[in-house]
DNA sequence: TCATTGGTTAAGGAAGTACTTGACTATAGG
DNA sequence: CCTATAGTCAAGTACTTCCTTAACCAATGA
């Protein structure tokens, strides 16, 4: 359940410690993102979270692991409960990326939308 | 390279055909995310999105199935040259979940922030 | 005190992921 | 036609992921 650390993927330029690929990780896992869902609602003991799930406890300790590799879940022990709350940042730095990429899109889009409109001219595709 | 589709995690909860899942795991690879960032700039062929990238093409190509296989990713070959071109619907239903969960979370620190403020009833924290 | 509840550790296994190399096909251009 | 370019297919490999079972420990609470 590890997740390892990999080379730089572009030559020359930095992948940010690899933040982004554990936050996706963890959220590719349905189990994980309706663990994610339920902490929203507030903070819950371990066993709280693995009820309504259909596997075993190690299993869903496992995942909270996950997690809380990425940020995305601390969790503290008071006596025999664990009780894990939600770390909204972590959330919000996938989210980020997301946005960021959509108004790249969109920038392009109008750009695009202008140079039809009135420039008869000839840039490249690559250019837009 | 393939991705499976899991039984349901949450007992008696549809998962959206698993679409989600796929999204997430696509963008959990630093190379992916490299790709998608290109893409968002224009449309590029197979061996132009392969030239920064430090791996064989056939790893690229396996790379492109993956987008592909989540739509994230559209591509069509004309002549000997395959284009491939974003499709930011996807991208945007993996936001959508991400800033539902933003939403939730803010909404709740609202209710709590209500509670604390002028109610000295005691609801359940799960109740908030 | 002693069973129960809540959590943890360790080991192992099936399946999935991210590459590789080598061989191969199909255009495009001279 | 012939070579280079662009992409594809297949197989193999190292590593990761997700889950299991079988112990095990540590606080409750009757």
């Amino acid at each position: 359940m590890t997740i390892g650390v990999r080379r730089p993927i572009v030559k020359d330029m930095p992948n940010y410690g690899g933040s982004l690929d554990r936050v996706f990780q963890a959220l590719a896992d349905g189990t994980r993102r309706a663990m994610v869902e339920r902490l929203i609602r507030g903070p819950v003991s371990v066993s709280e979270l693995a009820r309504p799930l259909e596997m075993s406890l190690p299993a869903v300790m496992q995942h909270i692991q996950v997690l809380e590799a990425c940020g995305l879940v601390r969790s503290e022990k008071i006596g025999r409960v664990r009780t894990c709350r939600i770390e909204p940042d972590v959330l919000r730095t996938a989210e980020d990326w997301l946005a960021g990429q959509r108004t790249s899109w969109e920038r392009r889009l109008d750009r695009l939308g202008d140079y039809l409109l009135d420039d008869p001219g000839t840039p490249e595709e690559g250019s837009l």
